[in-house]
DNA sequence: GGTTGACCCCGCCCCGAGGTCAGGCCGGAG
DNA sequence: CTCCGGCCTGACCTCGGGGCGGGGTCAACC
């Protein structure tokens, strides 16, 4: 540094007179606030500039040249550690590094775009978690006179049917939507959920069974998986886990009435796993 | 728990038998990675299930449940802050917090679109740095014949006046064009450029910045700062750095030359702030 | 010559939504 | 017996800074 300069200021020299801003005239006029100057100083995206006698940073032109560009690709979406490579590159890999920064916004602003649609789906109650076919199924549910309860109990079922078992959620949303249309099945079903309140050892119970395994091999068509349909190694763990939710030890004679329509559709033929 | 239960499994029971998937399950039925469960846990999404013997987690159906819901309202970009309290809420408080996270969530993609349409302006070169006029600016230089290095040092003090004054920038834009439709003032601030390699004390110097401040004053109405306008606090030192800016003990003649200029100006009363 | 308020220094901890690492226990298979 | 994979916990990392606290400095005002 040529001894003869240091009377101009404003720039970066460290001469006698002061020269340079400090930190938060030159935050201000780049726009940000003087943690990120500093931030940016830690990442080594700037160069520490000369210190004062105070040890205040002073700031040249120069550097706030540097702060005004790293800033603009800051705003612009550039991660800061790639902020500092880009701006040492010459102009054809610093063209290319920015194609690639824009890919990748994009990426995620489909992303989000998505995760919006998704949102504004389940704006009014469980549209999120249930496709509109399987909700017209709970209306229809409640129309035919079936108790909030057992609405809700089938509301989950069908929320962890479609989350375990995907592939087969349609195909289980047809036989539902068969069945009830069956006044017998419906009566059936409304008399299995009373059940929950009756003894165990209630007669009623493998009576109701016999009858509810009657009617559902009725329509053996519908028990039947896909030709094709390969079930996965944790087939038993999902059929167990929505077949038997709200048996939570609420009721011993609903768990005794599901397992003997299960004994009897199995022993019919039907492929029920056994978990 | 009724002790007659346990053959059933899978649900939340903790009986004799299991009971129950493991984390790893469940995480792979929800369709997340287990530390995601085991983060929800420890932020309350998530009950703890029941353990069993081993000390695992045993997830029963109600557990997956309340799972995949909590994972459905992640993915579609709730704070996980938010996700418990909603999916305990009724169905107005529901729908109004989804409403909210979609404003935000749409706020969001505003902005990164906002980015991306940036970015974009940046592909080849300084596009982002600085606006197509005083690119097209940058380029007459060229043609005129300046130096590539007059050429980059006039486009960093660009990219510094936008940053410092933008305000003023577009004023000092037109001041530059209309200086370059005079060819004399073209072939001064030439000889000033290649002035940065002489002797401080040649006798030239004097001589060109006479001929310089005559020139600017011929158009004095180019050097005149728009009626209304008020200089911020900090004028002098912004106009300090965009103007000093190369000075960088680089030359003496040339800071000596603007030095000179300036003080002729200022002696005819152009108001040049004192830095 | 105090005192006040703004500014600067540094360093530590905090956010969200998990990822990664390290060290160790448990269960089943060879 | 050992190996592998799954599970446990806790601690530290990400990214771009924000907030806070203790202490030094500067300029102005009383």
């Amino acid at each position: 540094m040529a001894p003869s300069t240091g009377t101009t200021g404003g720039v970066t020299t460290s001469g006698g007179t002061i020269g340079g801003v400090t930190i938060g005239k030159a935050a201000a006029f780049a726009g940000v606030t003087v943690k990120t100057v500093r931030h940016y100083h830690r990442h080594g995206l700037l160069a520490e500039p000369p210190r004062d006698s105070s040890g205040y940073r002073r700031y040249g032109s120069a550097d706030l040249l540097r702060l005004v560009q790293v800033r603009t690709l800051a705003a612009a979406g550039v991660p800061l550690a790639e902020v500092g490579p880009l701006l040492d590159a010459d102009a054809e890999r610093f063209a290319a590094a920015l194609t690639d920064v824009e890919r990748r916004l994009t990426e995620r602003i489909a992303q989000l775009v998505a995760r919006r649609d998704t949102l504004r789906q389940l704006a009014d109650g469980d549209r999120l978690l249930l496709p509109d076919r399987a909700l017209a199924i709970l209306d229809r549910l409640s129309d035919l006179g079936f108790s909030d309860d057992y609405v809700a109990g089938q509301r989950e079922a069908l929320v962890l049917a479609k989350a375990l078992a995907p592939e087969l959620f349609d195909i289980f949303l047809a036989q539902l939507e068969h069945r009830l249309d069956d006044p017998e099945f419906a009566d059936l079903t409304k008399r299995g959920w009373e059940a929950r309140s009756w003894d165990p050892d209630d007669p009623r119970i493998e009576e109701l069974a016999s009858a509810l395994a009657d009617n559902l091999l009725a329509h053996r068509e519908l028990l039947a998986t896909p030709t094709g349909y390969r079930p996965g190694p944790d087939a038993a763990t999902r059929y167990g886990l929505i077949n038997h939710h709200l048996e939570d030890g609420e009721s011993t004679a609903w768990t005794r009435l599901n397992a003997l329509v299960e004994a009897e559709l199995r022993a019919a033929g039907v492929p029920i796993p056994h978990q």
